[in-house]
DNA sequence: CTGAAAGCGCTTACAG
DNA sequence: CTGAAAGCGCTTACAG
């Protein structure tokens, strides 16, 4: 007998010697077929090299327990350990994951989020609040379920599993000040279409003004998320007439590159000038000297954004956002400035 | 008028006023359409944010302009830039990208192929050549359409977009010889189920036999990829009574982790024992002292996957498989033996 | 426990 | 340039 190359519910039908909706019944409800059909089914399925057609199933069903997830980028590891555990989550529920990127692009992120629901995602999974109108639009007439990570805030529309980026970055700068540096900069994201870059300069930028004078911020410099470009950053704020005695960066790749230059630069970390990170990527201790940053509980954050997904998709429940708190890493790349 | 959830063609179909063929015409062979009628088209398409369903028009055509991509990992850079072009390449081509993980897990990868395949994968994108039987009796039953990269063998029967991993493990480990160690150790990947650590391996034993005596391959620890993991392995090695004044690493990421180590450890790099990564990832240049590493040529290797694949789905014609050579990036990690 | 049949949202010859 | 209609592969009431 010729196996034929893309084997349909029917061909196996007739293999197993079935009816089209027993086979069905055999690969979705199993106890709802008598134990020896079920075994005929099941070696029809693997000597033909069966898989259901997610299409015909989705159309016939109006399901596909399959959901997506849209991240600014797969080139650092920023995302990386969250979206595995959102992943592990969803595979315990038997929910397939989707993943497409955007290049930190608004206009990519609309295009991928149709390009996802198209393809039969249930839910998404989207990091960060700023999104382009038409992107919200399109969430809202399609009535989408979605949760937000990697930043928090109290709006109830919204469905949040992350943190408040303000805060940990007042936080941060508020441990810069204590420790004695008054003189600081800072090397962020770039803010625009970025609500986590934009929110942790603001963070910055209120935690130096709510310290008083003599604090000052001498500069912010905004800058693509790259090691060479952070070391060109950290290059460029090093040869102003001002120097900082502290520079609070907007992650951990941004901070690893400027510390790289430093050395390369022969400035000496924390002596010269410290150096703060945001994440707690490996990175953080890659780099030397070691990078005292802030850490984001990305594995709970994604298993959390998980399982409110989940719950949107399958209850009637109107599950509540959940704030995840950061932490100050101590390491070594800040210390009080030379008196 | 009540605008529904999820618009179809039919309801795009009742306010352009037109049939469901012509709005699928308007969307897919646009000049095939009048102008005036495809403009009005347009317009109930934005006002009823309708996407296709891809599973309705998987059935009806046939083909998904997708293609699926299953790496082992996004954990870290590895894979990261070499995905990023092949996703751009396709892009071009019109053509969607899904992507999938293994976690270096062979069972894993059967199930995420049969995954992308029921989600309308036209083709795949597979990470080397090692695979589960069943997972080749699949692959060959269903004549899937695919190309393998990060790694290169003369095999007609598959098409390859890679690298010789064992040459560039012999050409490392020849360099290291040059320098003049002869005690040298290896912290490898772990080969099962993976041909580029198990050919890594190979490469290094082939090149320290070829020299002959008095070169000797210490010890080859196995290990997982990550920091923690080739910080473990280093340390182990070092309190071996013999020690090796050389230490191949598998990638970069072990490598790294080793040198962190090392400081630790109060251990000199390389004045008291040389180190050698594989990749050339970013945190190669991050780590101190940089690493001396070969160069794989992921953007390229990403591209030329993609325009395989495009080829193979697109033509009748049978393409060749690809290799590309790595190159060895001089840093500061590897350096002769104290005499 | 099993089967016949309708229908999910699309595309595409075919006819005009 | 446009429309009516068949059919893609599934699921699921309904009937037995």
């Amino acid at each position: 007998m010729k196996k034929p190359v893309n084997p349909t519910l029917e061909d196996v039908a007739r293999v197993a010697n079935a009816s089209t909706a027993t086979i069905s019944r055999a690969i979705n409800t199993p106890d709802k077929v008598a134990p020896e059909t079920r075994l005929r089914i099941l070696n029809a399925i693997r000597e033909l090299g069966y898989t259901p057609h997610s299409g015909g199933r989705a159309l016939a069903s109006n399901r596909s327990n399959t959901v997506g997830a849209i991240i600014p980028t797969m080139a650092n590891a920023m995302f990386a350990s969250g979206l595995q555990s959102f992943q592990e989550e969803l595979a315990i529920a038997g929910v397939t994951l989707l993943v497409a990127s955007t290049g930190y692009d608004g206009k990519h992120e609309f295009s991928q989020i149709q390009s996802l629901i198209t393809h039969g995602a249930d839910g998404l999974l989207l990091i960060g609040a700023a999104r382009l109108p038409e992107t919200r639009e399109f969430l809202a007439l399609r009535q989408i379920p979605y949760v937000v990570s990697w930043c928090y805030k109290p709006d109830p529309k919204i469905l949040f599993a992350g943190f408040d980026n303000h805060k940990a970055a007042y936080g941060m700068t508020m441990e810069v000040l204590r420790q004695g540096h008054r003189k600081i900069a800072m090397i962020a994201g770039i803010s625009e279409g970025n609500d986590r870059a934009s929110n942790r300069i603001k963070g910055v930028k209120q935690a130096i003004r709510d310290f008083g004078s003599p604090a000052k911020l001498l500069k912010v410099m905004q800058t693509p998320y790259s090691q060479t470009k952070g070391g060109d950053a950290f290059a460029n704020l090093m040869h102003k007439p001002t120097v900082p005695t502290a520079i609070i960066c907007g992650n951990d790749v941004l901070a690893a590159g400027a510390i790289v230059r430093a050395r390369q630069l022969g400035i000496a970390i924390p002596r010269d000038v410290s150096i703060t990170g945001f994440d707690d990527i490996d990175i953080a201790t890659t780099v030397y000297p070691t990078l005292t940053t802030v850490r984001v509980p990305q594995r709970r954050m994604g298993r959390s954004a998980a399982r409110l997904l989940l719950e949107l998709l399958t209850t009637d429940n109107k599950p509540a956002s959940i704030e995840f708190e950061t932490e100050i890493i101590f390491r070594e790349s800040l210390a009080p400035p030379p008196s």
